[in-house]
RNA sequence: GGUCCCGUAGCUUAAUUGGAUAGAGCAUCGGAUUUCGGCUCCGAAGGUUACAGGUUCGAGUCCUGUCGGGAUCACCA
C-alpha cells in the first residue's frame, strides 16, 4: 500500500484500539516532517486529546509505540508536543523506486468515467489575442489537461463571440479604407489585419464625434456609428452582401487565430458560434415562466427575482421579445449538455464576470438542469503591466504573437551568448529556442494562483534562472544527461536500503505527484502543479550536487540513483506537459 | 452606496485547506568546480502576514470592524 494511505489506515486503527474513537481515515492530520526535525512524516495528535482524555504528548508516545510494533514499513518515532514524527523504513524506498519505475503515465489517476468540458479562449473577432487571452488559455488548456490526469473524459471547447456591432465596426471600416486589401495582399495575419480596421474605426468616430462637439451638437450620434448599425440589422436581415463580408473578415481572423492556438501548443474540441447560438435559451425561458421561475412585467420583457439568493432581479428577455447575453449563455449550456452529457462544466473567464456567472448558475439550478451541480466558473485576476492597465483604446495591450516571438527571440540570443547548443543543426537550435522561450512566458504566467491579478513584468517573464520554467527544464536536461552517459544499468536496487536524506526527499516529492493532480483539479489551480515541479526540479538539482551518480559507492546504489535520475525525469516531463510545457533534450 | 475579490520581506510570490520556528525566487552581500553540463549548489541579510478586536490547545488561514487597491451593479456583450 502506498506510505501516506497505510498511515493513515493504520493511525485511524490505534486510535480506535488505544482509545476506542472513530477517525475517519482521510481526517488523520498527515504532513511531510520539517526539515529541520528527525523524521519523514507527521501525525498531529491534538485531534485526539478529547477522546483519549489524556495529554497530546502521552498521545503521540502511545501511537508511536503501537505504530512502529505492528506497522513493519514504519521504523521509529520521536515526539515533539502533539506531534508524533514517524519514520520510514528505508528498504521500503527502494521498492518504492522499482514498483513506480515501469509504471506507465505514473501519478495519473485511472479512469472514472466522468466527463468534463473546459470552455475558455472565447475570443471576439475584431481584433487579435493579447495577454490577457494567453492567461485565460493557459489555465484553461493546464486545467483541461489536470482533469485529463485525474481520469476524467475532458472536452474542450470554445464560443466565439463572431457577431454584433463590434464587429460590424471592423466591416464599415474596411469597406470605407480597405481599398479591397487581404491578409495576402498586405503578407499581414487575418486577425491583425481586421484588428487594424476596428482600430481605424474607433479613430474615426473619435473624430467624427470631436467635429460633432465642435459644431456643438455633441448630443447627434457620429455618422460612422450610424452605418455600423446599419450594417447590423442588414446582418440580422440574412442581407446577402453583408453576410459575404462578414464571413470573409471572420474567416480571415479564425486563420490568424490557428496560428497562434498552433504556437501556443492548444487545440479544441469544439468551437461554437454565437452567430449560431444566440437566437437558444427562449424555449427554455418559456418553459421557466410556466413554472413560475420566472415573471412577465407589463411591458412583456421577463425577469428572475434572485433576491433570496442575496442576488437581484435580472432581465432574462427583452420586451421586444429578443435575448440578452445571459439567455443564450442558458441556451449554450444546454446545447453542450446535449452535445456531451457532462458532469461537470468549467467556463474559464475573467473575475469581471463573476456577478454574471453567479446568476447564470442560479437561474440553471432553478430550472433543475441535470448539470446544474457541476457548473463552477473559473475566474481569475487580470493581467497588468508595470505602468498600469492594458486598454486597446490606448494600444497599451501586449499582443500575444508578439509576445511569444519576443520570448523566443530572448531565449535565442542568451543561448547564443553561452553557445552550448551551437553544435546542432540551425533547425534543432531554433526548436529549442522556442521551447525555452514558451517555457519561460508560460511558467511565469501559470505559476501563480488565478484568482489573484498578475503583475506581467515583460523583463521578468523571460527569466530562466530561479523559479522559472527555463529553471525546471534545465534538470530535465541533466537527467537525460546522465542517463545518455550511463547507458544499461542493473535496475536490482533491493539491497540498497541506506537512502540518503538527499534521495529521500526525492522519493517523497515523487510519491506526492498523484496528490497534486488531484488537489489541482480539486481547487481548479495549476499553479499548484506549478510550484510543485519546481520543488522537484530544485530538489534534484541539489541531489546531483551532492551525490555522484554514476560515480555511486556500489552497483545497487549506482542502479537506485540511476532508477531515480530517470524517474525525476519522467515526472518532470509529465508535470510540465500539464502546463503545456515542452522540455528540451538539450540546452 | 450595495455585493464580490485582493492586501504576506525592497520586488514577484508559497504555505498540504486551522498545525511546529511563515517557505521560495529576484535584487544585495559572501562562498563552492582535479566531478555526471555552473542556466547549478551553499550561506548571510531581509517579516508585528495592512490595522484592531474575537473564536481555541493552536490563526496568514475562520468571525466582526477599520483602512488601502481592484472588479461589478445595462432591455451591452
Amino acid at each position: 500500500m502506498e506510505i501516506t494511505q497505510l498511515i493513515r489506515t493504520e493511525v485511524s486503527k490505534a486510535v480506535k484500539a488505544l482509545y476506542d474513537y472513530s477517525v475517519d481515515e482521510p481526517d488523520v492530520l498527515l504532513n511531510p516532517t520539517r526539515k529541520e526535525i528527525e523524521g519523514d512524516y507527521t501525525v498531529v495528535v491534538f485531534p485526539f486529546t478529547k477522546a483519549a482524555k489524556k495529554a497530546p504528548p502521552v498521545i503521540a508516545e502511545e501511537l508511536g509505540n503501537y505504530l512502529t510494533e505492528h506497522v513493519e514499513d514504519i521504523s521509529g518515532y520521536t515526539t515533539i508536543k502533539g506531534f508524533l514524527n514517524l519514520n520510514v523504513n528505508d528498504a521500503y524506498w527502494s521498492k518504492f523506486l522499482s514498483d513506480i519505475a515501469t509504471q506507465e503515465n505514473y501519478g495519473y489517476h485511472t479512469s472514472n468515467g466522468r466527463k468534463v468540458v473546459v470552455e475558455f479562449s472565447s475570443p471576439n473577432t475584431n481584433k487579435p489575442l493579447h495577454l490577457g487571452h494567453v492567461r485565460n488559455i493557459l489555465l484553461g488548456w493546464s486545467m483541461s489537461r489536470i482533469f485529463e490526469a485525474s481520469g476524467y473524459d475532458t472536452k474542450r471547447v470554445q464560443i466565439i463571440n463572431d457577431r454584433g456591432i463590434h464587429i460590424c465596426k471592423s466591416m464599415v471600416a474596411w469597406q470605407k479604407f480597405g481599398e479591397g486589401r487581404t491578409p495576402e495582399s498586405m503578407s499581414r495575419k487575418g486577425d491583425h489585419l481586421v484588428g487594424e480596421y476596428y482600430v481605424m474605426y474607433n479613430n474615426e468616430e473619435k473624430e467624427q464625434r470631436a467635429a460633432l462637439e465642435a459644431a456643438d451638437n455633441g448630443d447627434d450620434e457620429p455618422a460612422i456609428l450610424q452605418e455600423a448599425r446599419e450594417l447590423l440589422l442588414k446582418w440580422e436581415d440574412n442581407d446577402s452582401d453583408t453576410r459575404e463580408l462578414w464571413k470573409t473578415m471572420n474567416g480571415w481572423v479564425y486563420t490568424g487565430f490557428d496560428e497562434t492556438y498552433k504556437n501556443l501548443g492548444v487545440n479544441f474540441d469544439k468551437i461554437y458560434y454565437e452567430s449560431e447560438t444566440y437566437l437558444l435559451g427562449k424555449d427554455t425561458i418559456e418553459k421557466g415562466l410556466e413554472k413560475n421561475i420566472f415573471y412577465k412585467k407589463d411591458d412583456g420583457s421577463v425577469w428572475i427575482d434572485l433576491e433570496d439568493a442575496k442576488l437581484d432581479h435580472k432581465l432574462v428577455l427583452r420586451s421586444d421579445g429578443t435575448s440578452v447575453y445571459i439567455t443564450q449563455d442558458i441556451g449554450t449550456a444546454e446545447e453542450r449538455y446535449r452535445d456531451y452529457e457532462m458532469e461537470k462544466s468549467i467556463y474559464v473567464v475573467g473575475n469581471e464576470q463573476d456577478y454574471h456567472f453567479k446568476v447564470l448558475f442560479e437561474i440553471l439550478k432553478r430550472l433543475e438542469e441535470p448539470y446544474a451541480e457541476g457548473l463552477y466558473h473559473l475566474s481569475y485576476g487580470m493581467v497588468e503591466l508595470p505602468e498600469g492597465k492594458m486598454k486597446s483604446r490606448e494600444g497599451t495591450v501586449v499582443d500575444a504573437d508578439d509576445l511569444m516571438t519576443e520570448v523566443v527571440q530572448v531565449a535565442k540570443e542568451e543561448s547564443l551568448e553561452r553557445g552550448d547548443v551551437g553544435s546542432l543543426s540551425e533547425e534543432r537550435q531554433q526548436e529549442i529556442w522556442r521551447r525555452i522561450g514558451m517555457a519561460a512566458l508560460k511558467y511565469h504566467i501559470i505559476r501563480v494562483t488565478p484568482r489573484k491579478k498578475i503583475l506581467f513584468d515583460p523583463k521578468e517573464s523571460v527569466d530562466i534562472q530561479g523559479q522559472s520554467g527555463p529553471f525546471v527544464q534545465y534538470a530535465y536536461v541533466r537527467t537525460h544527461s546522465v542517463l545518455n552517459k550511463a547507458g544499461e544499468w542493473n535496475a536490482d536496487m533491493t539491497n540498497y536500503t541506506t537512502a540518503q536524506p538527499q534521495e529521500k526527499e526525492l522519493l517523497m516529492l515523487i510519491r506526492k505527484y498523484g496528490d497534486v493532480i488531484a488537489d489541482a483539479a480539486k481547487n481548479y489551480d495549476p499553479s499548484l502543479v506549478a510550484n510543485y515541479v519546481y520543488d522537484l526540479a530544485k530538489s534534484f538539482n541539489k541531489f546531483y550536487h551532492d551525490i555522484p551518480i554514476l560515480k555511486a559507492e556500489s552497483e545497487a546504489a549506482k542502479g537506485f540513483r540511476l532508477t531515480l535520475t530517470q524517474t525525476v525525469g519522467k515526472v518532470l516531463t509529465s508535470a510540465l506537459d500539464l502546463l503545456g510545457i515542452e522540455v528540451p533534450e538539450r540546452m
